[in-house]
DNA sequence: CCATATACTGTTACAATATAACATTGCAAG
DNA sequence: CTTGCAATGTTATATTGTAACAGTATATGG
C-alpha cells in the first residue's frame, strides 16, 4: 500500500487554497447531485477545513457561536450527519471527533494517521488495505458495510520536536 | 490475510469452556508477571466473556450491581483500564464498548468484525494487515503507536436471517 | 392564491459515556 | 507500628450525543 498524504504537506501547504478547493468541490457536488448546501452546513465544513485537526462537535459549536450563530448541539450534529452522509466529513472514532475529507470528489476508502502531539489528521487512500480486509472478511462469511482504519502516533515533525 | 475467527464458532462453541480458558490465561499471566488480579477485575472480565458481544461500561456496571457489587462508574472504568493495559480487553472504538480478548496469551494485532444485528464481535489476528499499514505509515514518516481496525457489518448467520 | 407537504432550523430537555478529585481501606516493607 | 502504596469507594461533574417537538421557509399542486 502507498499512503498518499504526508504531514509535511499538511503543515506547509497553502491553506487558503485547500479550504477554497474543497468548498468548491462541495458546491459542484451540490449542483450535480441536487444537494442542499445551507449556510450552516457550509460553515461547519469550513470550520473543519480551517485546521487539519479533528474537532469535537462541541468545539465546532463554540466556533459557530463565535461568529454570531449561537445554537444548541443538534445544530452541529445535524450538519455533521449531512456532511458525513455525503462524504465531506469523516468521524475519527478513536477521538470522537470530526475531520473534513480532503478529496471528497474521489471515491475513496480512507485510512487516517492521527498525530497525538499536533492533532493533525492525514487522510490517505488505503484502497488496497481495505479491499484486502473486505475480501478476507467475506472469506469467513462476514459482510462489512463500514470499515474503520485509524493509526494514532507521532507525525515526522513532532518526532523531531520530541527528540 | 487470513482471518482466523468465524462467527459460527462464536455462536456454537462451548461457552463455559471458553470463559474458563481465558480466565485461566489471566491467572497464569498474573503469576508470571506479578499482576494483581482482584475480584472486581476478574469479575469484569468474566462479564465480558459471558457474551461475545461488546458491552458498554454502564452495562457492565449494571451487571456488577446485579451480583451485589453496586458501585459508581469509576469502578468499571478502572477495571477496564487495567484489563486493557494488560491485553485482556479491547475497546471497540466504533461502539464505545468493550470486549474480552479471545487469545490474550498470544502477542497479537487485533482486527474486529462487528455484527450490527447480533452484536457479536469476532476478534481476528490481522497481523499482515497491521504490519502492512505500519510499514506504509513509516514510509511517510509517521510512527504509529496504536492502530484501530474495525469492520461493522453482518455476520453469516444474520445475513441468512435477513434473507 | 391558498393549502399543505417537505426540509431545514431552533430549542428544551435529557441520555449515555467518561473522568477529576478526594476519602477510605487493607496490606506490605521497613 | 507506621508509613507507603495500590486498590476501592464516593461525590460531583465533564463530555459526547439524541429525542421530541416548535417554528420557518420554500415549493408545489389544486
Amino acid at each position: 500500500m502507498i499512503l498518499s498524504a504526508s504531514f509535511e504537506n499538511l503543515h506547509e501547504h497553502d491553506h487558503g487554497d485547500c479550504v477554497a478547493r474543497v468548498l468548491a468541490d462541495m458546491e459542484r457536488a451540490s449542483l450535480a447531485e441536487g444537494l442542499n448546501v445551507t449556510p450552516i452546513r457550509r460553515r461547519v465544513l469550513e470550520i473543519l477545513l480551517e485546521s487539519h485537526a479533528a474537532l469535537g462537535a462541541y468545539e465546532i459549536l463554540k466556533r459557530l457561536s463565535a461568529d454570531g450563530r449561537a445554537g444548541q448541539p443538534p445544530i452541529v450534529y445535524r450538519a455533521l450527519d449531512f456532511l458525513q452522509k455525503h462524504g465531506f466529513v469523516h468521524k475519527i472514532e478513536g477521538l470522537n471527533a470530526f475531520v473534513a475529507c480532503m478529496h471528497p470528489s474521489e471515491d475513496h476508502a480512507p485510512v487516517f494517521l492521527i498525530c497525538r502531539s499536533c492533532h493533525v489528521v492525514a487522510e490517505t487512500t488505503g484502497t488496497g488495505l481495505r479491499s484486502h480486509l473486505n475480501d478476507a472478511a467475506h472469506n469467513v462469511g462476514f459482510a462489512p458495510d463500514h470499515i474503520v482504519i485509524e493509526a494514532q502516533g507521532l507525525c515526522s515533525q513532532c518526532q523531531k520536536a520530541e527528540a
